[in-house]
DNA sequence: CCTCCTCGTGGAATCGATTACACGGTTGCG
DNA sequence: CGCAACCGTGTAATCGATTCCACGAGGAGG
């Protein structure tokens, strides 16, 4: 492959001007300019970007480590963060930790050590040593829908808080009284706020959440079937039941159908992160909804500003309530087209 | 951040006999040994990848470019490269083409700059200059799921004929004589062999085609749902729809019940690609499984395989037929465990 | 006419690693 | 005892870019 000499060779000039003709440096002449634009031509020269990157100590790349790929929320997280950061000139390499802290792990010292400008994190876990260091060493971080306490880093997330108050308010009118959840790893923000806000909206309506209605889950499809499985043996099983994620309520439903039993008729359903997909189900599931699109645009808004030196702030978004039949009454959504994010 | 000149001074060595022994080079002391090491530790040194990328012409990288990342397919596909190549000790950097021709050579450029070690692709369309310049020009590459024809790189791909064959025989059984398909792009593989499979399979039953059963979508859901709505406004409607992939079915049941009709009594409804959600959707639908995991992992042996100097040939592995209730008979499927690759 | 800028250009240092080569000191064998 | 092989180590070249500095030419101004 052809290299900055070869170009300068053939243009009869110094790499130094073919490289200020490639950054458009001012103090070139048309002459020179031209002939190494030729030159570049009939070589099919394409800069080295890892030269580059050793030599300006920037490598106009960003991590994104997500804790799963194959949940559509972060999916379409991705995707967002990938479109807002090339709009800026960056590109993303995405790190999948499946859950799992020893991945997550493995993914962010790949990242560093390729020295990316900036890292996006949705933490698995409570916080490993490395990314602890990491953080505290100043590389230009940003936490995306989960975060880990304790940490001074921007957080970009949406607030579930008032979308689950409006879901008990649903629950409770459909005179459901015996709910119950099934909880993301206790290690995850995520997995902690969204029982903790649960609880907290049904002692509103003085409903309780017994123990044995609090479910640990992981996040997986898997673990939802297994803990809803459990909730269906007890004695006295819930009549509905609240899902911290997409995932989860699909094995939630799995385990319902296996049982020969009816959403919502014999148990209502309901979820945290809507995609297109509830639309479809039978029944379409209540979820609450992100604005996962604009969370990735103000993630990597964050994450540029914290690299170009400035110091952004956390910022929280709203999640709202998406009333469908899973939990027994609501409408149909025949006339909605399919949910995309904007391209 | 620590150079290894910085853990070269610190343990009292040369740089050179830092790098022996991060690269576990034979020749040298115990005693050097344990001097750097512990220069290692005090300074928290990482090797900046950058810079031994730029010695080594190596990266130790493998680009992806999918055509889609929403779409379950391809973030499984993406998933099981990403495991598959991590074992050989690849990171692997995706590209989202997002079905747009433009946007797959951006992210094609960008990889070659970063001088990744091989390019895995499933073309959005024919083939632009710039990948047909790469293929001749060397760069190692395999194309997987869809591939470009006349292009003398290896292909990783499922064969659909028969499982088209089987759902054609599964329709004509249950009596439906007027299909219709949604096809894909035509510029890609995937998007016409579908079609050319579908027509052919039919014509064993003395079942015809007609152009206006063949309609043209881009494998994006709304494109799905249009098409749809096209039939629907047939002074014929067809009996039974297949799409070519999950998206554009996803978009196909959009339409359908907008217009307020049910699945399977007023229309069947088949999909090309098996996906989780198909289990749960109102009706599940019946779909033909790609082996996504497998596929995976054999294009990254393959991709290895080249890099390494090796000449890999192409793979086809079997797609099969998965009968639900969309197109009227059908089993149900409430023992089956959530569908997940193995970790 | 001389000095001082400005402009276009090239030489060379630099980024952080790897690695060929040289060198001094042991050790082994004849 | 002497020569060769070997071992551990350091020096320096190298990868492909960017960029500081110097230099020569030419124009402006005194």
């Amino acid at each position: 492959m052809a290299s900055i000499k070869d170009v300068a060779a053939e243009a009869g000039v110094s790499v130094a001007t073919v490289s200020r003709v490639l950054n458009d440096h001012p103090s070139v002449s048309d002459d020179a300019r031209t002939r190494v634009l030729a030159a570049v031509q009939t070589l099919g020269y394409r800069p080295n970007a890892v030269a580059r990157s050793l030599r300006t100590d920037q490598t106009r790349t960003l991590g994104l480590v997500i804790s799963d790929v194959m949940n559509p929320y972060f999916t379409e997280l991705a995707r967002s963060v990938e479109e807002a950061a090339r709009a800026l000139g960056y590109s993303v390499i995405i790190g999948n930790a499946d859950e799992r802290p020893d991945l997550q792990d493995h993914h962010v010292r790949t990242l560093l050590d390729r020295r990316i400008d900036g890292l996006l994190v949705s933490p698995t876990d409570g916080g490993s040593p490395l990314m602890l260091e990491a953080a505290r060493a100043g590389t230009p971080m940003v936490f995306v829908d989960r975060w880990i306490p304790g940490v001074d880093v921007p957080v970009v997330r949406a607030d579930g808080q008032a979308a689950i108050r409006d879901l008990v308010a649903h629950l409770c009118r459909l005179g459901h009284r015996r709910v119950a959840i099934i909880a993301g790893p206790a290690a995850t923000t995520t997995g902690s706020e969204r029982v903790r806000a649960f609880r907290e909206a049904l002692a509103e309506h003085g409903v309780p959440l017994p123990d044995a209605y609090t479910g640990q889950g992981d996040f997986q499809a898997e673990s939802g079937r297994r803990v809803t499985e459990g909730f269906l043996d007890l004695p006295e099983p819930p009549e509905a039941v609240f899902a911290a994620d997409n995932l989860m309520a699909l094995g939630a439903l799995d385990a319902i159908r296996a049982r020969g039993l009816r959403v919502p008729q014999d148990i209502a359903l309901a979820a945290f992160d809507d995609i297109p997909w509830f639309v479809h189900t039978d029944p379409p599931v209540t979820a609450i909804a992100q604005p996962t699109g604009e969370l990735g645009r103000a993630a990597v808004r964050a994450l540029v500003d914290r690299i170009e030196g400035r110091h952004p702030r956390s910022v929280t978004l709203p999640a709202r309530l998406v009333v469908r039949r899973s939990c027994g009454e609501g409408r149909d959504e025949h006339q909605t087209p399919v949910q995309r994010s904007t391209s």
